[in-house]
DNA sequence: GTTTAAGTGTGATTTTTATCACATTTTTCA
DNA sequence: TGAAAAATGTGATAAAAATCACACTTAAAC
């Protein structure tokens, strides 16, 4: 899966495809309204198209065979997502939920390949996209396995905090709301284990909560847990 | 960290560039000699390079801030890796170590660069790769996330079994050597957690033991242990 | 604005995994 | 080949995480 963020307003931790190559884009996609609560695809169909959101929030889940469901990623304005190897695996792994009614941008995987064979230059500057996706999953996959589930939490913590968070005084305010059992979803813990871990880090100070929002008061002790390598922040990310 | 495999006699599973690529990339290669135990870079080097393995073994390893490592990748002959997104993260987070003797043949980043800016089709062959090597990724990322660690070990098991197992009448061998504690590095589990999920599965007739290697002789029981989704073999490897 | 549904908090308990401490086996290499 | 080093096996115990059960709170829907 790849994920891409063409849009430099949402998220300044984004690194972007060159003008050239946005205008490129915006003119082999077209339009696509999906409501709140529908799929734009489920697992098993054919992946050839590429989704660029311009306005509203998608997630990728997966099912397990246990009936259990558990998050791949979350994507915002502004980001691009699908899949490009479409000669090999040609069929989606994950279903895609828009979470908020959504206006999609929809990309034909052989109108991007016929663009990429032409114009070398944009070839490169997607290659070295997915390469900096591929860093991404990456971390994440380290994060996620290395320090056990109280590590995943606060790593995932801080990767929403690059991602979704704003400063104030009283800290780092995540403005994307998610469930305790997402989380869990997210980190393959129980929603139960994530309040536990939740609200110790509260008893701790090293996390608050505001109306819905979670704050981040110590960034540092967060870090702390899970052994952070302090990665750049374009890989640090949901 | 990417990585793609060259060669054909190696690993059936393993997706290929075409012949025309790989004439490309060895005609801008130059050979490097590294024995067993050296490191090709560390932690911090500049990554301008990539690493074509023409004969030998080289393990990606990352030290955490606890004295503990654990190992990212195994590398084989005719296997490929390396960083392509050098315009940003331009240093390596991880170490590359030889198991073995080694011929490397090192390709310079710019070089590369140059080479698949003249020639879009290259570029878009590499991009299905690195794409295909995402989606390997974020297949671990699942493995090793969301069946806790006797699923992790099993799926490893699998993918070990897809990478380098040859079948025979007794089931399926591993012809690759791994030590319990390697296995842990790689699942993020202790060695002795491994060691006893092993002997569990020795005493379940799942796995046997032959002179140090693994056999696999139930496959279906390691798949149903880690929820197996039956994925391409081309990612579901190690 | 009630009523219902969804989400959160927490105790008690079990299962999983890590930790520590050694004995035993296998490999390495002098 | 035989000693030293590395790797494995296993018990006892502790810590982490899952499970089950249910009260409480917040959000949604009528």
């Amino acid at each position: 899966m790849t994920k891409l963020t063409l849009d430099r307003t949402i998220n300044q931790n984004t690194f972007h495809l060159s003008d050239k190559t946005l205008t490129a884009l915006t003119e082999i996609m077209y339009e696509q309204h999906i409501e709140a609560g529908t799929y734009l695809f489920w697992e098993g169909d054919t992946a050839d198209k590429l989704f660029y959101i311009k306005k509203g929030n998608v997630k990728l889940t997966k099912a397990t065979s246990d009936g259990k469901e558990y998050i791949l990623n979350m994507f915002d304005n502004g980001d691009l997502f699908g899949e490009l190897s479409s000669f090999m695996s040609i069929n989606y792994s994950y279903n895609a939920m828009a979470l908020t009614d959504c206006v999609i941008g929809v990309i034909q995987q052989k109108d991007l390949e016929i663009l990429l064979w032409q114009h070398g230059e944009i070839a490169v500057e997607f290659l070295k996209w997915t390469s900096l996706l591929n860093q991404i999953t990456q971390s994440k996959l380290r994060d996620l396995t290395f320090h056990g589930k109280l590590g995943a939490l606060c790593s995932t913590l801080i990767r929403m905090a690059n991602s979704y968070g704003e400063s104030f005084s009283g800290g780092i305010r995540i403005t994307k709301k998610v469930k305790n059992g997402e989380l869990g979803e997210y980190i393959g813990a129980t929603r139960e284990s994530v309040n536990r871990m939740l609200s110790d880090l509260r008893g701790k100070e090293i996390l608050a909560q505001e109306k819905g929002y979670l704050i981040i008061r110590d960034l540092d002790k967060l870090k702390d847990i899970c052994h952070c390598e302090n990665c750049p922040l374009e890989i640090c990310r949901m």
